[in-house]
DNA sequence: TCTTAAGTGAGAGTGGTTCTCACTTGAGGA
DNA sequence: TCCTCAAGTGAGAACCACTCTCACTTAAGA
């Protein structure tokens, strides 16, 4: 199992992360504060955050933009928060999960460590398993060496 | 990895499934109604079964019933299905994860297909993983025999 | 029986998310 | 440079799963 950024989106043109050939002034500063964002958030958050940078942007605005993205594969839902859903930018098209750092939110993509034998195993009980959904919670190669640092 | 029903909480009597000393005739009908339950469920579909067998027991008993019955750990919450939490009768109590039938609903114990490899693998990018969440998707023995048998 | 705290039903409240509707605007074509 | 039109927008209502409150009931131990 390899472990790398999710990051590389975050170089990426704005416009890039949706789906659709129009782009307005409210999806650019959208995508932008979502590039800027340094971890997992959540929609309320991004929404804090988009409207600190242009106000006046609606919330159901944020949404849809969020939903745009999502549909265009370039933000991932990564668990939940206080019963909101957990997003995060993600380049990364194979396939794979996320490791989430429950000391700062950084993600982390990881390699899927459901491998043959697992899926086999399963087989040999007579259970077939077509999809899986997994999330991983750590604490990222950052946070661990200033916890070892200080 | 070993398959293996989740279900012999079918056969415990209702009290066990509640953390609390006190039973009344509400939570003695929802834990048979649990116990009859052959596939993960919903609180509302729950409610549902609930009120046709005994009408008149409201949604918030049968919500705080699940909440005692996942406190006392028989309970399990499985994934979601259209935004409600999608929950499974469970008498393990070790390290496991679920394996939901997209044909049938039945839920599987799994054993855990995170092994040493995966976190060593991890911890040489830099990171620690300290805990995961894991929801298999496929299709159980039955539905598989079904299928080949028509 | 009595006491008492756990449990109950009804319904209001909460919070995340989606929908509606009238209005605005970006982008492609003439 | 207009014109057209569909995509996008803001405001706020609506939706929905779930939780909380409150007055009342009841199981269980003394």
């Amino acid at each position: 199992m390899a472990a790398r950024p999710t990051h590389s989106a975050r170089s990426t043109k704005p416009a890039a992360l949706y789906g659709s050939r129009r782009m307005s002034i409210q999806r650019t500063t959208i995508a932008t504060t979502v590039q800027a964002m340094q971890r997992a958030f959540t929609a309320e958050e991004l929404h804090r955050a988009v409207t600190a940078e242009a106000p006046g942007i609606g919330l159901a605005t944020v949404y849809r933009a969020i939903g745009a993205m999502q549909s265009a594969g370039s933000l991932v839902s990564v668990g939940e928060r206080d019963g909101s859903a957990l997003l995060a930018l993600c380049a990364r098209h194979d396939h794979h999960h996320h490791l989430v750092c429950t000391e700062c939110g950084a993600v982390v993509a990881i390699d899927c460590p459901i491998d043959d034998a697992t899926v086999r195993a399963a087989a040999r009980s007579g259970h077939l398993v077509t999809d899986h959904q997994i999330i991983l919670y750590g604490i990222c190669a950052d946070c661990r060496t200033q916890t070892e640092g200080s």
